[in-house]
DNA sequence: GCGTGATCATGA
DNA sequence: TCATGATCACGC
């Protein structure tokens, strides 16, 4: 599929994939349906990614470049709440002299989100799942507030050297957990005398309870 | 290993 | 039951 030219061509694309089943979007699309998720977790939003004409890659920079809006796959059950939580970014756990909220990567990264929900209850096969009615977000001031406070709750404890110490319970509305192809995996952190140790790669991931909010706010339902 | 896309699966 | 910690695939 082509690159959308305008916010308005993307929304009106994704637009018309809510009541579509995820095995017609394929068909159409010609990409095979995999039987489950397990061995391809991410396949549903490369799917999506594909069909509407995100630039493919793994570049560190929002799926539509030129319109600066990310998107995101939601899986929800049929109540429209969030199965599962919203990975966002890797976070750094070094480099992070003058970093702030502010120009912070995760707030880039969520400035302007494109939601796609997908009704996915557990049982029903990946072909009879059904898209829901997307939506362009950005954070209002409050969204932010909260996003912004457990960022720095998680920077701080980072940069003093407690990485190991985050645990999935900490922050409100975004959490810091494992995010790396098995628990083996390492990158370089700082401990608490500024001394470099490896330790496992996090990212920063939306609980369920943000996106939760946000399905509520934007689609008035419940 | 890192960053993209996430969901799986088990312990509490 | 469900959130946390673990894991899967791919390009480079």
């Amino acid at each position: 599929m082509n690159i959308p030219q305008t916010e308005h061509e993307l929304i009106e694309r994704a637009q018309n994939l809510a009541g579509l089943t995820l095995g017609d979007i394929a068909q159409q699309a010609g990409i095979e349906v995999p039987k489950n998720l397990t061995r391809n977790k991410g396949w549903i939003g490369l799917l999506l990614e594909h069909v509407l004409g995100a630039s493919a890659g793994s570049r560190p920079e929002p799926d539509f470049p030129n319109l600066g809006i990310e998107l995101k796959s939601l899986p929800i059950n049929e109540q429209a709440k969030p199965l599962e939580t919203t990975f966002v970014s890797v976070a750094p756990l070094t480099g992070l002299v003058g970093i702030n909220w502010h120009n912070s990567y995760v707030r880039k990264k969520l400035a302007k989100v494109l939601w796609v929900p997908v009704i996915s209850p557990k049982d029903q096969p990946i072909t009879q799942r059904v898209v829901g009615t997307p939506f362009l977000w950005s954070p209002s001031a409050e969204e932010e507030a909260l996003l912004a406070q457990d960022w720095q709750e998680l920077t701080d404890m980072i940069v003093l050297g407690n990485v190991e110490n985050i645990q999935g319970k900490h922050g409100q509305v975004m959490q810091l957990r494992p995010k790396a192809a098995n628990s083996q995996a390492k990158t370089q952190a700082y401990d608490r005398h500024g001394k470099p140790f490896m330790t496992l790669p996090r990212g920063f991931y939306l609980k369920i309870n943000f996106t939760h909010m946000l399905l509520h706010k934007y689609l008035r339902i419940n």
